[in-house]
RNA sequence: GGGGCCGUAGCUCAAUUGGAUAGAGUACCGGACUGUCGAUCCGGUGGUUGCGGGUUCGAAUCCCGUCGGCCUCGCCA
């Protein structure tokens, strides 16, 4: 019997008491069928809830006798009456005061055996959940996460606009940047042995954008990277890019708060305080060895390389006497950290590069602390010195890491996460946000013996530091700002250099030659000639964003179609071959290694 | 490129650690049942144990290779 569903009176999640009595039609999915025989009840859904139906022979013989024929996920269109349940009614649903006296039945589609089960919350995996998307995006905790990424989006869009930020939309098919990751690429058909490159960000264009005077530019993109996957990195990703002229740090920072609070107010009704704390990058290597630390918790670093001086300890000895330092980590709860697991970080430390992990275990004995385990009896001579230095008590363990101040950072921070977890110190429903400053503008890369930018090669040197770019590349720091939540780096920007005997010596100086400069970036070094406005900016990834809100373990969850870790999209296995005549068209030829 | 975990029915898992005809839940098929809501009850179909080799009297189990998925180091300004 055909049902107008395009004349639905309401949607499944909708229905209450209120309505009872009301003539509806209602469409949507079948959740799950109940046949006694006799009276059968079925449960519609759709992305607003379910309904359940019930069919009754004594009122509705043909449809209910259509309605034994229904399996899960058969498409359905019903009319009837809005009943009250009375005494079955379900707490359980939204809906459950109601179900509908259907009058009439329409199966618009029957459904297939399927894969697997829709409207199963147990654990599907996400192999199949991705090769078939479609039936994983019916589930609600799906719905869930794609509707809350549309809020934030919605709600980056709003503050733009009212922020008085303009859209621009910049290309896709564009050109090869040095730096950065390897490019994915595009040939060109028309010019023969030419390629494009997808873009990484759109850095360049929104600079010209605010050198065209577009003043404030915001954009919603889509960015490509050829590097290898992770939980929380995917090859096309989504930034909130934004750029703005005649500004300061503060003010891009003051715009990204604003942008931000509306994110968590959209999302998760939450009201974040502004303006968010700031630490310098100097600081958050010394107290968390880390650039992106996770303030939820303490077990911050303390530098104790003057007391490790004193001590017969070899390896901190050499370490010192090579210009490295010692710190530590101090944690308490020393009923959780066994032999077995401390032996276990002391391996994890080792899969990282490290070579162990020295700790001692803090007791008490006639009223005076003392070490035991490890690496104790090398310190027992400043038990005392070090206790008080780093305020650690009786049943404590004191984690020591010997080493240059990168390799301290390293491994200290790792134990300082693994510690957080092991000794469940990260509460949950805490939204730490935090800018760190004055990064470095360059770091030394050792195997290529070169300057790398920290960030990328349009960052301004503060202007204090600029003739330090001469002396000492090392020290200068940069007009970068990156954001973090939790322990993560979820924005990063900075201000951009607005003249172009900078952006040369910036060029210089990580090596590009005025050749190489000319070739790739004439257009930019052009536009920085004719007026460019100082001016800069900040881009965010979204997806990480919606990860972090919606609580989910992967990036893939709040990508709609997602790769897997070897960049397969598993429900097109793009990528796949192509013919020889599209070859041909490019002109390209292949090269493939023999086959195993 | 390196390290780790995993791969058994359409799906999610088990198989007493090398032993007899590889089981269960769910889905699917058939039957019973008028208030269920993860309906219930009875019966049934369904297997190249990812693939290829090897060890063994005997392999889902051990070894080697390979493919695929996930985690991770490198990499990702």
């Amino acid at each position: 019997m055909p049902i107008a569903y395009n004349k639905r009176t309401h949607l499944c999640g909708q229905l209450r008491a209120a309505q009872t009595g009301e003539q509806i039609i209602l469409a949507g999915w079948v959740n799950t069928s109940r046949d006694h025989g006799g009276m059968t009840f079925v449960d519609v859904r759709d992305h607003t809830g379910i309904t359940q139906l019930r069919f009754n022979p004594e009122v509705a013989p043909e449809a209910h006798k259509a309605a034994r024929t229904l399996h899960n996920e058969d498409v359905i269109a019903v009319t009837g009456k809005v009943a009250h349940r009375g005494e079955w009614v379900n707490p359980k649903i939204p809906t459950g005061e109601i179900e509908i006296e259907v009058a009439e039945i329409d199966i618009i589609n029957r459904c297939e055996p399927l894969p697997f089960q829709v409207n199963d919350p147990g654990d599907t995996s996400e192999d199949m959940r991705l090769r078939y998307r479609f039936l994983d995006f019916r589930r609600p905790e799906i719905q869930r996460i794609f509707r809350m990424r549309h809020a934030i989006a919605k709600a980056v869009r709003d503050y733009m606009d009212d922020n008085n930020f303009v859209e621009v939309e910049t290309p896709f098919l564009t050109k090869s940047t040095p730096e950065g990751a390897r490019d994915y690429l595009v040939p060109s058909r028309v010019r023969p042995g030419t390629f494009y490159a997808l873009p990484q960000s759109p850095q360049i264009f929104k600079q010209l954008c605010m050198i065209g005077g577009f003043d404030r530019y915001a954009q919603i993109v889509r960015c490509f990277r050829d590097e290898d996957l992770r939980a929380d990195r995917q090859p096309e990703f989504t930034q909130v890019d934004l750029e703005m002229a005649f500004v300061e740090s503060g003010d891009v920072m003051a715009a990204v708060e604003g942008c931000v609070g509306k994110m968590f107010k959209a999302a998760l009704d939450i009201d974040i305080d502004t303006p968010f704390p700031c630490i310098t990058y100097e600081e958050a290597m010394d107290r968390f060895g880390c650039d992106a630390p996770d303030t939820r918790f303490g077990l911050e670093l303390t530098d104790v390389t003057d007391i490790m001086k004193e001590t017969d300890f070899k390896v901190f000895r050499e370490a010192i006497e090579n210009g490295g330092l010692v710190r530590c980590i101090v944690a308490s709860g020393g009923e959780k950290l066994t032999r077995k697991v401390t032996d276990g970080l002391t391996e994890e430390i080792r899969g990282i590069g490290g070579t162990g992990l020295p700790l001692v275990k803090v007791s008490e004995d006639n009223g005076s602390l003392k070490f035991s385990t490890g690496v104790a009896k090398f310190l027992h001579p400043v038990c005392d010195r070090l206790c008080s230095a780093v305020g650690a008590k009786a049943g404590d363990t004191i984690f020591l890491m010997p080493g240059s101040r990168d390799e301290v950072g390293k491994y200290l921070h790792y134990v300082r996460t693994r510690l957080a977890r092991i000794l469940d110190l990260i509460p949950d429903d805490q939204w730490n946000l935090l800018w760190v400053l004055d990064f470095p503008l360059v770091v030394w890369d050792e195997e290529e013996k070169r300057w790398f930018s920290t960030h990328h090669p349009f960052t301004a040197p503060r202007d204090e530091d600029i003739p330090l770019m001469d002396t000492d590349p090392g020290k200068v720091r940069s007009k970068a700002y990156d954001l973090v939540l939790n322990g993560t780096e979820m924005a990063g920007g900075s201000i951009r250099i607005h003249n172009k005997d900078v952006q040369n010596k910036v060029f210089s100086l990580l090596g590009i030659s005025e050749e190489e400069a000319h070739a790739k970036f004439e257009f930019l070094l052009d536009a920085l000639r004719f007026g460019a406005p100082p001016h800069g900016g900040i881009a965010f990834g979204l997806d990480r964003w919606v990860m972090l809100m919606s609580k989910s373990a992967s990036l893939r969850d709040v990508i709609a179609f997602p790769k897997t870790q070897r960049a397969v999209c598993p429900l097109t296995n793009a990528p796949t071959e192509v013919s020889q005549p599209q070859l041909d068209d490019l002109f390209l030829k292949l090269n493939l290694p023999p086959a195993k």
